[in-house]
DNA sequence: CAAAGTCTGTCAAATAGTTAACAAGGCATT
DNA sequence: AATGCCTTGTTAACTATTTGACAGACTTTG
């Protein structure tokens, strides 16, 4: 299954799949054809095809696809066949929700530590994590195989934090900061710009009273 | 300025250009060509002209663009000539992240309250705005002009949330709920899904491993 | 077990989005 | 005030993505 040559487009349309296949296992639903699954999740039923046709003939002339096989080979595809160690630097609000969500842990993101400058929230247990002292980050980080960091510090803070992580061996990086980081080696960033995506809810509004 | 045709693409890449631009009026930055606006944004000149031509001839042959301009501009094609009050549905660490961000009430976007139906949570004043009953959402909506609601419940409280919305004036939806709301009415709805987007973390990780 | 119907995989067509190229016009400098 | 340099706006070429169409293969049903 050597993915080369398959769009971004595509990758971002897979974990709407898996969340909708999961749905269906759970409601014990075995098969599925991609014109069912189009008038459910909303895309073109030959664009379900050949989505999954990137990956390899998943599916049965005749029958459509079998749900809890597809469900699994998305998963494969997504890389959800093994845990991935996570630290989360900043302990305010936004650190503390992405810890408290199950969500993450049940597809295999294990959250070791979190990580935070202010002394008011070192040493907190949040979900059974402890806050760490931001000093000790790197140590850490090394010594406990961790791939993963989420981002959520300041504005401010967040370049800094990246420095960081690129004088480790981390390979990715989820970042809530409002800023793009500045990065030099080849590890992974993937953003969550809030504010970017809120400017596009006031657009639409606007454009919806002219 | 009868944004028409105009594709989704486009839009989403204003709000960065809207960041950028800040930061060179921060900076003092009088003017900018799309070539050096490219290499610190990373788009093409090409496209960034392209781009900023949709919506009018901004800027000026041999000079490039002026920044306070630009950024005004923008602004106005992003409707941040204005205030949208705004709600915040769920009060736990997400939706306290949220009421804590100063920079969408800089932009505009004013929360005006807060609604939960944890009975620990009701009462409680998060940056000087209040948690409120659930009970007491769809009155408060229609008696405070709210346009926004931002959903930072469970999966399983949101599509509540949403036909609550559908019975009110409001206009947009920021959904951060694991789940694509079903919406009869032309309600805007911006999704933040975080699973889907950590989800293609892991499929670049995985792809580095091979 | 054969006929009728369904549904995939795939190729081709159509649409959308990005990049390249350049003419025309303003700026800066002498 | 004229020359040369920049940089936009814009058109056209190119690339990527989505949609449509259909042969072939499997399922279902009687």
């Amino acid at each position: 299954m050597k993915d080369k040559n398959i769009s971004v487009a595509v990758i971002r349309r897979l974990p709407k799949y898996h969340r909708y296949l999961k749905e269906m296992l759970d409601n014990d639903i075995k098969r599925i054809s991609s014109k069912e699954l189009s008038k459910m999740i909303g895309f073109t039923a030959s664009q379900i095809r050949q989505d999954l046709n990137n990956f390899g003939g998943f599916g049965q002339q005749g029958y459509g696809y079998n749900v809890e096989d597809l469900y699994n080979e998305i998963g494969k595809i997504l890389g959800l066949t093994r845990n991935y160690n996570v630290v989360i630097v900043g302990a305010g609000n936004l650190g503390q929700a992405l810890a408290n969500y199950s969500s993450f842990d049940k597809l295999g993101f294990k959250l070791k530590a979190m990580f935070d400058v202010n002394p008011k929230l070192i040493g907190l247990k949040i979900n059974n994590v402890e806050v760490h002292d931001m000093d000790k980050f790197e140590d850490f980080v090394k010594a406990n195989d961790i791939e993963i960091v989420y981002i959520c510090t300041s504005r401010d803070g967040a370049q800094d934090v990246a420095d960081k992580i690129q004088k480790t061996p981390v390979e990715a990086i989820w970042n809530f900061a409002p800023i793009d980081l500045k990065i030099k080696s080849d590890v992974i960033v993937e953003n969550i710009h809030l504010i970017d995506n809120l400017l596009t809810v006031s657009y639409f509004l606007k454009g919806k009273m002219e």
